[in-house]
DNA sequence: CAGGTGTGGTAGC
DNA sequence: CATCGCTACCACACCTG
C-alpha cells in the first residue's frame, strides 16, 4: 500500500483533498480516472503493475467457482456419507439419488481443487513466473491431447485457472480443450468454446490470454456438420425442450437460470451467509468489543449489468452510446440496467424495452451475462477485503457498505484509499465504481447518489446536515419506496406531482409521522430528516442476528394452468426445488407458507407483458409441518392442500410463492445424538424463550435434559391440542368427559371449562391434523383387532398393493381440505389419559425430539433407536421413560407420514421399536417402559390402519 | 400482554 | 414471436386466550 501511494501524484491528492472539505457538495468525478485517460496515465500504469504483483503474492488462485465457497467442507463430507449410506432398496433414497450424484461430483471436484491449490502453492513458493492468465477460466480437457491431460492440468492451475475433471450438464466450464473430436461430441459440446490445446501453450508463451476464436477446433469441413446437427437438434427438440410456460417440467430451472431478480436475490443471500459465517468464526476467536465504525463507505458499481455486459462488446463506446440490458430486443421485456448515456434519453431501470426504444431509438440492447456478473462481483469483494476495513456489509452483488473505525490523518487518507480502490477495481474488472462516505449509513448512501457516476463524494459536517439534506427527495431515503412516497405526496402536496423533498417534511412532527407510518417507520423517517441513523453494519457484533430465517421460491411469470393436475405437478416441482435448496443450504424448516397471485377481477386475462402476472391480488396461508423437516413428499402434499384451502380458480392463478420458515441449521453430520443436541442449543439461541429452561439447566451443571414443568404456554398448547372444540367434548361419552376433566383438574385449569370458548376458527390446519392423529387411540375394540403387520411380510405386500395408489394423492389432499372446514363428529376430541397422566408422574425427562433436526427418513430411524435406548436409562432406579411432549412430536411426524402415504416408512419405524426392545443392550428393569413402547408401536399401526380404511384400502387381516 | 397469522412494503439491476 | 415480474426481511393490523 505505502509503496503505491508514492506512485500516486501528490498534486492530485492535494487538489481533490482540498475541495473535499471546502464545500460539502463537491463531486469528484475526477476525469483523471475516466476510461480514456486511465491507461495512458503513466502513474496509473505503475500502479496497475504494482497491484498485479500484489495480487499474485497474496491471492491464491481461484479455488472454486464463485460463491460455492460458502459450502462448508463438513456439509460436503456429510453429503457424501449420506450417499454412501443410502440403502438402494429404499424408496426415499432412490428419489434422492439424482441430486446426490451431483453432490458426489461436486465433492470430487472440490477435493481435486484442493489438491490443485496445494500443488500450486508448492510450485509457486520459490518462483513467481506463473502469471494468472487463466484466472477467469474453468477448463475441461476432453480426450487425447498433446500435451497430455496431466500437463495441461498443471499448466492451467499454475496460471490461475480451474481444471474440471467432469463436465456436468450445469457445468460452468468456460472452455473445453480437445485435439480430436467425434461428431457425437460436437453435439455434446455445442454450447462450449471448444479449443485446441495450443491455445493454452501459446497463451503461456505470450504470458497473456490469447483470443480463443483463433484456436477453435471445428475445421471448415466440420462446420457444415455442426450446423446441420445443430439445426436438426433444434428442430427436433424445440417443442420438447423449450419451456413455454410453467406446465413444462423443466420450467423452473429454465426460468431461474434466466431471471435477473432470482440471481440478484440468491447472490445477496449467499454473500450474506458468507460474511455472517466469517463473522461468526471471527467473533469466536476474539471477543473484543468493538466500537461503532466512525466512517461508513458505500461503494457500488455504476450501472453494473450494463457495464459488465458491455465488456464483451469491445466495439461499443460505453461512455457515449446508449446501452441497456434485457432479454430480447423488443416488447415487454424489462430493462434491468442502462448506462448513463441511455439515462440522458429518459431510459431507466425497470422500464420495458418498447418504451425505452420509443425514448431512445438508437438504444443498443445487450444480453445478460450472469456468469460474468458473478466473476466481477467476486473480484470486487476480494478487493474490498484486501483494504482490511473494520467490517464489510454486503448490500448486493455489486454493492457494499464498509466500516472504518479510524484512519490517521483522516481526510486525505480516506480519499487516497477510495481512489486506489476505484483504480484497482477498474483495472481488474474494467468497470467503474462510485463511493460515498460519511459518518452514518444514511448519509453514506446519499453521498453515493451524489458521487455517481464514476466519482467520490464525502460528507463529514454534522453541523451542516440540514443544508445537505434539504433538497434530497424522500424517495432516496433507505426504506422509503413508492408507496410511502405516494402517501407523503398525497398528504403534503394534495396530489400535485412535485417530488417530495426532505425540506417538505420539516413541518411534519414526529407524532404525525408515527401516526401515519407506524412506530418504527415513523420514528425512522423522522430521524432521517435530521440526518440521524443508528444502523450498525458490523455483522461480527451480533452474527446470529444475520442468520437466515426463511427460504422461499417465488414464481410470478409464466404461470398459466388449465387443470388441477398441472397445478399439483407444479407444486410438487416447487416442493422438490425448495427441498433441494434446504439440503444445499443445510436447513430444515417447520413452517410452510403458500402465497398465490390471483388475477384481479376485471384485469385482462392476458396482461400486456407476455406471460406476466398483470394486476393481481395476493392470498397466503401457512401451516406448521409438525417437526422441522425437508421431506419433499410431505411438503408437496401440504402445498397442495394449502392451495385448495386458499381456493384460487385455476384459470386465474398468476403467481405461486412458497416460503419455509422456522429454520434450523442441519448440516447432516454423523455426530452422536448427544452432540447434536448440544449443537442445537447453540443454534437455537435466537429463540431464547423456548430454550431458556434447558440453558439454565446446563448452567446449573445439570443434565442437558430439562425437568418438565408445565408452563402457562405449554398448558395452552395442550388444551389447544387436546380440546379442539367444546361441543365435540360434550358429545363425547360420559366416562371420556370425566377422564379429561380429571386430568385437567390435576393441572388445576378446570376453570377454563367454565368459560365458553368460541367456536374454533379452524384457521390452522395443524390443529385438525393434531386432532386427527388422536383418532382411534384408545378404542378398545380397535385395540383388540390390532394386526401384526410387521411380522408377516406377505400381509405387508398385500397391504401396499391393494391400495388404489392412483387415487391416493387426491384423497389425501381432499381429506385434509375437508377437515379444515368440517368437523368429524365425536372423533375430534380425544385425550389419551394414559399418556397424559401417568407419564408426567413417573417420567420427567425429555428426550427432546422437538428440538432435534430431521433430515431425511434415515435420521428418524436412528433417532427412534436412540430415543428407545434413552428411555431405558436409569434415573433414581427407574427408567427415564417416554415424555408426552416427545410422543406428541413423534405422533405428529407419523401422522404426516401417513398423510403422505409413507406406509413403508411407518411400518419400518414400528419395526425399529420391536427390534430395539428385543435388543440385548437394554436392561430390562421395568416392564412398564417396555409395554409403553409396545403400545406406541401398536398405535402406529393403528393410526396407519385407520387411515387406510378411510381411504378404502382393502386390508387383508388374515 | 404475548403469541400467532396474514398482508404489505422495500431493496438490488 | 415474445419473455424469464426474485426473495429475505421487517413492520404492522388483527386476532386469540
Amino acid at each position: 500500500m505505502n509503496k503505491n501511494s508514492n506512485s500516486q501524484p501528490k498534486s492530485n491528492e492535494q487538489e481533490i483533498g482540498d475541495s473535499t472539505f471546502e464545500a460539502f457538495n463537491g463531486t469528484f468525478s475526477s476525469t483523471q480516472f475516466s476510461n480514456d485517460n486511465l491507461v495512458e496515465d503513466p502513474s496509473f500504469d505503475d500502479l496497475a503493475k504494482d497491484e498485479f504483483m500484489e495480487c499474485d503474492d497474496i491471492s491464491p488462485p481461484r479455488k472454486t467457482p464463485f460463491l460455492n465457497d460458502t459450502k462448508s467442507q463438513g456439509t460436503l463430507d456429510a453429503s457424501l456419507t449420506e450417499l454412501v449410506d443410502q440403502q438402494p432398496d429404499h424408496k426415499e433414497t432412490k428419489e434422492l439419488k439424482f441430486g446426490d450424484y451431483e453432490t458426489y461430483f461436486y465433492h470430487k471436484k472440490l477435493k481435486q481443487q484442493e489438491k490443485d491449490d496445494q500443488y500450486v502453492q508448492w510450485r509457486t513458493k520459490n518462483s513467481n513466473q506463473f502469471p494468472p492468465i487463466f484466472s477467469n477460466c474453468v477448463i475441461y480437457v476432453n480426450g487425447r491431447t498433446d500435451p497430455d491431460i496431466t500437463q495441461l492440468h498443471r499448466m492451467i492451475i499454475l496460471h490461475g485457472g480451474v481444471f474440471l475433471n467432469y463436465l456436468g450438464a450445469k457445468s460452468n466450464a468456460t472452455h473445453v480443450i480437445a485435439s480430436n473430436i467425434t461428431p457425437r461430441k460436437i453435439i455434446e459440446f455445442k454450447n462450449f468454446k471448444v479449443i485446441k490445446p495450443e491455445w493454452i501453450t501459446d497463451s503461456i508463451k505470450e504470458k497473456k490470454i490469447l483470443d480463443w476464436t483463433k484456436y477453435t477446433l471445428f475445421s471448415p469441413q466440420y462446420d457444415q456438420k455442426v450446423l446441420e446437427s445443430d439445426r436438426e437438434l433444434k428442430e427436433k427438440s424445440l417443442p420438447l425442450n423449450r419451456p413455454i410456460d410453467a406446465t413444462h417440467p423443466e420450467f423452473l430451472k429454465f426460468f431461474f437460470e434466466n431471471s435477473r431478480l432470482h440471481h440478484l436475490s440468491t447472490w445477496k443471500a449467499d454473500l450474506r451467509e458468507k460474511f455472517q459465517q466469517e463473522a461468526l468464526r471471527a467473533s469466536k476467536v476474539s471477543q473484543t468489543l468493538r466500537t461503532k465504525p466512525k466512517i461508513i463507505m458505500h461503494i457500488d458499481f455504476d450501472c453494473f449489468f450494463a457495464a459488465v455486459s458491455a465488456l464483451s462488446h469491445p466495439d461499443i463506446d460505453f461512455a457515449n452510446e446508449p446501452i441497456a440490458v434485457s432479454h430480447g430486443g423488443k416488447g415487454s421485456s424489462d430493462v434491468s440496467s442502462c448506462n448513463y448515456a441511455a439515462r440522458k434519453f429518459g431510459v431507466s431501470n425497470g422500464m420495458w424495452v418498447n418504451r425505452a426504444l420509443e425514448l431512445c431509438p438508437e438504444l443498443k440492447i445487450l444480453d445478460y451475462d450472469f456468469k460474468l456478473y458473478e466473476e466481477k462481483s467476486k473480484i470486487f469483494y476480494e478487493e474490498l477485503t484486501r483494504i482490511e476495513p473494520d467490517c464489510i456489509f454486503p448490500v448486493s452483488v455489486d454493492e457494499a457498505l464498509i466500516g472504518l473505525s479510524s484512519i490517521d490523518d483522516e481526510e486525505s487518507t480516506l480519499l487516497n484509499i477510495c481512489e486506489k480502490l476505484r483504480n484497482k477495481i477498474y483495472v481488474l474488472t474494467g468497470c467503474t465504481v462510485s463511493i460515498g462516505a460519511s459518518y452514518n449509513v444514511l448519509l453514506a448512501k446519499l453521498c453515493l447518489r451524489k458521487a455517481k457516476p464514476n466519482g467520490i463524494f464525502f460528507f463529514f459536517q454534522p453541523n451542516n446536515v440540514g443544508n445537505f439534506l434539504k433538497n434530497i427527495p424522500v424517495k432516496q431515503l433507505p426504506g422509503i419506496g413508492r408507496k410511502i412516497e405516494d402517501r407523503l405526496s398525497n398528504h403534503l402536496n394534495k396530489g400535485s406531482k412535485e417530488t417530495v423533498t426532505i425540506s417538505n417534511l420539516s413541518s411534519v412532527s414526529r407524532d404525525t409521522m408515527v401516526k401515519f407510518f407506524g412506530i418504527k417507520t415513523g420514528t425512522k423517517l423522522f430521524g432521517y430528516c435530521q440526518g440521524l441513523d443508528d444502523t450498525d453494519i458490523d455483522i461480527s457484533k451480533n452474527p446470529s442476528k444475520f442468520i437466515r430465517k426463511s427460504i422461499s421460491i417465488d414464481v410470478n411469470w409464466g404461470i398459466r394452468f388449465e387443470k388441477q393436475t398441472q397445478v399439483d405437478e407444479f407444486l410438487s416441482r416447487v416442493a422438490d426445488h425448495i427441498c433441494q435448496r434446504l439440503l444445499r443450504l443445510g436447513f430444515v424448516g417447520a413452517r410452510l407458507m403458500l402465497k398465490l397471485a390471483r388475477r384481479t377481477k376485471g384485469a385482462p386475462i392476458d396482461p400486456p407483458k407476455y406471460l406476466g402476472m398483470g394486476l393481481c391480488d395476493f392470498l397466503s396461508k401457512s401451516t406448521n409441518l409438525g417437526a422441522p423437516t425437508r421431506e419433499v413428499g410431505l411438503i408437496a402434499t401440504e402445498l397442495k392442500s394449502l392451495y385448495r384451502i386458499i381456493g384460487v380458480a385455476i384459470a386465474d392463478l398468476r403467481g405461486v410463492s412458497v416460503t419455509i420458515s422456522e429454520l434450523q441449521k442441519c448440516d447432516s453430520d454423523a455426530t452422536s445424538a448427544v452432540d447434536q443436541k448440544q449443537l442445537q442449543f447453540e443454534a437455537k439461541k435466537p429463540k431464547e424463550k423456548k430454550v431458556q429452561g434447558i440453558e439454565q439447566n446446563v448452567l446449573k451443571g445439570g443434565s442437558v435434559f430439562p425437568h418438565y414443568s408445565p408452563a402457562k404456554e405449554t398448558l395452552q398448547k395442550l388444551l389447544q391440542k387436546h380440546l379442539v372444540d367444546l361441543d365435540a367434548f360434550k358429545a363425547l361419552p360420559n366416562e371420556f368427559q370425566q377422564e379429561i376433566k380429571l386430568e385437567l383438574e390435576r393441572r388445576s385449569v378446570e376453570q377454563l371449562f367454565e368459560k365458553s370458548p368460541k367456536k374454533n376458527r379452524n384457521r390452522n390446519c395443524l390443529l385438525q391434523n393434531r386432532s386427527l392423529k388422536k383418532i382411534g387411540k384408545v378404542r378398545p375394540e380397535t385395540q383388540n383387532k390390532r394386526i401384526d403387520l410387521i411380522s408377516n411380510q406377505r400381509t405387508l405386500n398385500k397391504l401396499t398393493l391393494n391400495i388404489p395408489i392412483e387415487n391416493l394423492g387426491d384423497s389425501v389432499i381432499h381429506q385434509k381440505t375437508e377437515l379444515s372446514g368440517l368437523t368429524m363428529e365425536g372423533q375430534k376430541t380425544l385425550v389419551n389419559s394414559y399418556w397424559a397422566s401417568e407419564k408426567t408422574k413417573t417420567f420427567n425427562k425429555h428426550y427432546n425430539l422437538g428440538i432435534q433436526t430431521f433430515y431425511e427418513f434415515e435420521d428418524w430411524k436412528n433417532l427412534l433407536k436412540d430415543w428407545v435406548r434413552f428411555s431405558f436409562e436409569n434415573e433414581n432406579e427407574k427408567p427415564i421413560g417416554i415424555h408426552e411432549n416427545d410422543l406428541d412430536v413423534f405422533y405428529g411426524f407419523i401422522h404426516k407420514l401417513i398423510l403422505n402415504e409413507k406406509i413403508y416408512e411407518v411400518l419400518s419405524l414400528a419395526d425399529i421399536i420391536t427390534c430395539s426392545l428385543n435388543s440385548s443392550e437394554l436392561v430390562d428393569n421395568d416392564t412398564n417402559n417396555e409395554s409403553d413402547w409396545r403400545k406406541i408401536r401398536g398405535e402406529l399401526l393403528n393410526m396407519l390402519k385407520t387411515n387406510l380404511v378411510q381411504k378404502g384400502a382393502c386390508i387383508d387381516t388374515t
